[in-house]
Order: C-alpha cells, then structure tokens, then sequence
DNA sequence: TATTTCACTCTACATTTGTAGAATTAAAAT
DNA sequence: ATTTTAATTCTACAAATGTAGAGTGAAATA
C-alpha cells in the first residue's frame, strides 16, 4: 500500500524530525496548519498502512517512521522510471543531466561519486 | 490538475502512439484489458484535465496528448526532488547514482553526458 | 480544586479514483 | 436490410483521500 500526497508531506516531517509528539509535527506543519484532528486521521492511517509505529509515553505517543526514506524513495524512483523509461535507468539519468539545472559544482560532484561508483564495479 | 495513476498509465501509451483510437489504445493495453468504457472514462477524465484532445475523424475520436512527456515528467521528478531532497537536485543526484544499479556502461554514458553539460556552462 | 491543554477516537462528508454495466448511435460488413 | 463493430454518454458505486467538528479523558497548571 502507498502514501498519498498529504500522507507522504507528513511522513516527510517525521523523517526529519525521527520521532515526535503530535505537537511537534503541527509546529512543524507550514501556514496554513491542518487541525489537529486531521493529521491524528493521517498518523492513524499511516499507522494501518505500516509506515508509522509510535511509541506511548503516558498518555502522549511518540511517533516515529517504520520505513526508511530512502527505501521509500527508492521504490518511488524506480517506479518512475519503469513508467516512464521503460525499465532503463540509464535513460532517465541521461533525462535528468539534461533537464534539471544542476550548478557546475554539483555536476562536478556528480563525475566524483560516478567515478566512485565506477571504481566499485 | 495531476493525473492519477491509471490516468497516467493510458497516457504513457498515448505518448508512444503519438495519437490513437480507443481500439488502438485498448489493444495496447496489456492483459487483462479493462472495459471500453474504463478507459472511455479515462480519456474523457484526461481531457477535462486538458492532457489530451481529439481529432474527431468521421464519428471516430482520434485522441493525442496535449502535453509532452518530458514536461509532464520534469514537473514530476522536480515534485519529488523537492519534496524529498529539500530542493536540491544535487542531493538527488547523488542519491539516485549511488542507490540505483547503473551498468558499468551506463555510468560511463552517464559521465560523458555530464561531461558535456560541464562543457556548456 | 478548577481550568486549561493536548491529543485521541468517532463520526462525517465532499471529492477523486478505479472500474464498468446499460443504452445508444453510427458506420461497416455481410 | 441485418448484423456486427466501435465508440459514446450516462449512470453507478465502492474505495481512497483531504479535511475537520464533537466529544472525551487525562495531565499540567493556576
């Protein structure tokens, strides 16, 4: 099962933050913040889906992720790209070199950790 | 407007026809092959969203898309970089060439493409 | 102790999505 | 002329999503 769009917004807060208490995270909710009930409904249902366990701490709980983002990541990035390069990384990554704006310096990290990638093979 | 997920999958074979019929879009389908009026559905849902038009040939609809696949897709990936790279592509970047499994080609293609980006800065 | 704060559950409801039957129409094939 | 094919529109409906009020209970604070 997936994150939809405003699932996914707070799985996001909660992965920066590692854990938290309802509080924290409607703090860290930009303006215009939802009510508070509306993100319970969202923690509970992420919690039905897995992707969030909390811990209780009396009568508060202390939510954190049960799924990693990257994993989560990962398994969006090659979603994407089985939808739209059939199935071939190489041709989305030639895509995104040309279509994102990448600084030099960031094109320049990019050689750096291929050439690492590279010296694994 | 977004499209969903079984929106974009129609679409994605709109893309490789460049322009179809609903016979030719149905036959492309994979099995097992929803209804005609599933994806007689779809595309009038799409075409209110204003992704794809028609050509009305006879009483017979040829449809296209109205926006390319690169616009639709950057639009897309930048969704993701931002949402889950705090805006920066480069973070992206480095994420995607160390956790998605590139041949040893595909990193060389790769860094003959970025060698050329560097080139045009 | 009385009051405020925090947050949880229950309930609710409009919108979007996935999927498709029924009825209809027009053209094509027999 | 009759039947078949292709496609439309209309209607429908369950599930998922976005959003939140009402009510409740316990803990913190005044």
């Amino acid at each position: 099962m997936q994150l939809s769009k405003s699932e996914e917004e707070l799985m996001n807060i909660l992965w920066k933050r590692k854990k938290a208490f309802m509080k924290d995270l409607l703090e860290a909710y930009p303006e215009p913040k939802p009510a508070t009930t509306t993100v319970a409904t969202l923690l509970k249902r992420m919690t039905d889906k897995g992707f969030v366990a909390y811990q209780s701490l009396g009568r508060l709980r202390e939510y954190y992720p049960l799924v990693k983002k990257k994993d989560y990541f990962s398994k969006h990035v090659n979603g994407l790209i089985k939808n739209f390069f059939n199935d071939s990384p190489g041709q989305f990554a030639s895509f995104f070199t040309q279509e994102t704006d990448l600084s030099k310096t960031e094109l320049e990290e990019l050689k750096k950790l291929i050439d690492n990638e590279l010296k694994k093979k």
